[in-house]
DNA sequence: AGCCACGATGTAATCGATTACATCAACTTT
DNA sequence: AAAGTTGATGTAATCGATTACATCGTGGCT
């Protein structure tokens, strides 16, 4: 293109540089960058001096290292990416905290993905994976990447560490953290039942979710031991958000034969559905009585005051991050990490 | 430390390779690595044939580039980092999603950051900025990185572009994205006072807080253009959450002269708040009217359902990411955008 | 004294892409 | 036909660290 000069190299970048990098500080500090380097990676084995000049030099020019770079060097991110089905659901943002807690205390961070039901962002996030922009995955979507939910398509070829949090995922040989679902729906369900309901209906999760086929075990199991029996007419598919509570508690109240307790499988669905049912001038606990799962923030201030499941959020998000840091550090963990639920008794549930 | 063996040349790895690399498609291919790359990424700047080689090559290897090299190399992490004070409150996780969309789409990522109000986080996360492995941030918690509230401090030399979400940053010459907090907190007092409420006692933020600050202006310019009188005794501090609304609830069920009306400038507070008035046998609305601010899910299931202002969550996030691509594509973008609030009149106000 | 191990340090290879520049062939233009 | 364009492609520099290996000096051991 240049047509006339002789091959002319191409300039120093007359604009100094962007950043500092190890080599300024090397300079500075009249030492290789190999030093500098472990000045600051392995400083039992620089010289007391020479790592004091590079400290200084390094405090001097407010070097810090290019983590990109470093990442190159190394095949080590740091960081960890973790993929959920909705990221404005309330459940999750608790699990995320205890999530993040532990990966920053132990170096790391995060990178989220809210897959929000689309396939193209999941292939986007494999793409990720593959990439080597992450050290390891925490999944709550209940499924790896490139697959569907029943476990079925190729599986991607990811090599790095996974655990999967809440919804165990089929088919894999990864770390899995949760709580006993279908314990705790029974124990729900007994509760219920003890308080003299016989008439107990349930609001399902969307079908085919692993939790909610768990909470359904657990529903049945309750009612056999109460010996009641059971009906598929009591059972109302629901989704765990509120919209699909309150699509619930509209079927409820038109239908001719009502339940006089419910067991709603989320607390949003629960808090929903009990909006429904007092707009329609049916007393909660009263009229019905109504539990949910979960135990979210809000619901101990809902009125009535929610009677439901304690699921150890932040702790689940803790146990999440641990055993994947565990595993990126090459060390053994639990196949499977199973965190007590606790029935929580408020006012929404009443003697029949 | 290992005492024993002579230098030995470190093996070459016997495993072939952790993943497939752009050489490994320009040999099968039969191509320069350059070539590849430009298939990829200028397509119309090689040969359909070479290009079908190529991409032929990629599937039958399943190459996927190499992020962290091309970040090293190109200087662009295609990462954006938001930070927030909490990550577990819902009104920032319908932001999240505005914000997670809009970058998607334009093919970022996000790293979040939950600062929790930790300073030692916070100097990890200027590390993250000055370290080259983002391109851009999202600030939701009021000030910039290393810099204190009032702007005070040494400003971390941060060379990335940056937008501020919801709370404005002092003295800081970047885009600014929020919502008119003061219009929007006197419509609402003067709601209420359009409904007879002449004591209307109101439940702030977290002093200092640049919303809070905003939203209590707009409170006295209600009062006023009510021609109500300002009393500072009608003022009861707060923080945004549930914990807080429901301390506001005692300090009221206990005070001798009681509010016909309160304005709290959450949800969560409005929500404890009723919860605690509710328990101490106060009706809410017949003895006492409650207003909101935010429009949460739980706003309209809450019971009473709230009254509230309405904040365009999601848009925020949405506008908010917005700019920041703008200015990551070194385009214009307005220094301050202001979205629309409304005023949402449910069941938790009535006249006095 | 001679040999060896070890600690401190420097040199240069390396991670895996992107891309500046060189090269060459095929056309245009004058 | 000579000169200049243009387009496709390859070669090798480059991004900024980490780290394998080489080197050198010091001190311990026989």
């Amino acid at each position: 293109m240049d047509d006339f000069g002789p091959k002319r190299r191409l300039e120093r970048r007359s604009t100094p540089h962007r950043g500092v990098r190890i080599q300024d500080v090397a300079r500075l500090a009249e030492v290789s960058t190999a030093t500098v380097s472990r000045a600051l990676a392995t400083p039992q084995r620089v010289s007391p001096e020479k790592r004091a000049r590079v400290l200084e030099a390094i405090a001097q020019t407010g070097y810090t290292p290019n983590l990109t770079a470093r990442s190159l060097r190394s095949q080590k991110t740091g960081m960890v990416l973790v993929v959920l089905p909705d990221l404005a659901n309330t459940f999750f943002s608790r699990i995320l905290r205890g999530i993040e807690e532990t990966l920053f205390e132990a170096g790391y961070g995060m990178i989220i993905s809210d897959l929000d039901g689309s396939p193209e962002k999941e292939a986007h996030f494999t793409a990720f994976t593959t990439a080597g922009r992450v050290d390891g995955a925490i999944l709550l979507n209940g499924h790896l990447f490139g697959q569907s939910r029943d476990g079925q398509g190729r599986a991607a070829d990811i090599d790095i560490p996974i655990v999967a949090l809440c919804e165990a995922i089929p088919n894999a040989d990864i770390p899995q953290i949760e709580i006993d679902n279908r314990t705790a729906a029974r124990k729900m369900t007994q509760y219920l039942a003890s308080r003299g309901h016989r008439e107990i209906l349930y609001v399902s999760g969307p079908a085919g979710n692993v939790l909610e086929k768990e909470r359904y075990r657990g529903y049945r199991d309750g009612l056999q031991r109460a010996g009641l029996s059971f009906d598929p007419t009591w059972v109302i598919p629901g989704d765990y958000t509120i919209e699909s509570g309150m699509r619930a508690g509209h079927s409820i109240v038109q239908r001719a034969n009502r339940p006089s307790g419910v067991f709603c499988t989320s607390d949003e669905m629960a808090i929903g559905l009990i909006r429904t049912l007092l707009s329609a001038g049916i007393r909660v606990p009263q009229d019905i009585s109504v539990a949910g799962f979960d135990d979210i923030e809000f619901a101990a201030v809902a009125e009535p005051a929610l009677t439901t499941i304690r699921q150890p959020r932040q702790e689940l998000g803790r146990a999440a991050a641990a055993a994947l840091i565990a595993l990126l550090q090459k060390q053994e963990t639990p196949r499977l990490i199973r965190l007590e639920t606790e029935l929580v008794i408020r006012d929404s549930v009443t003697d029949r």
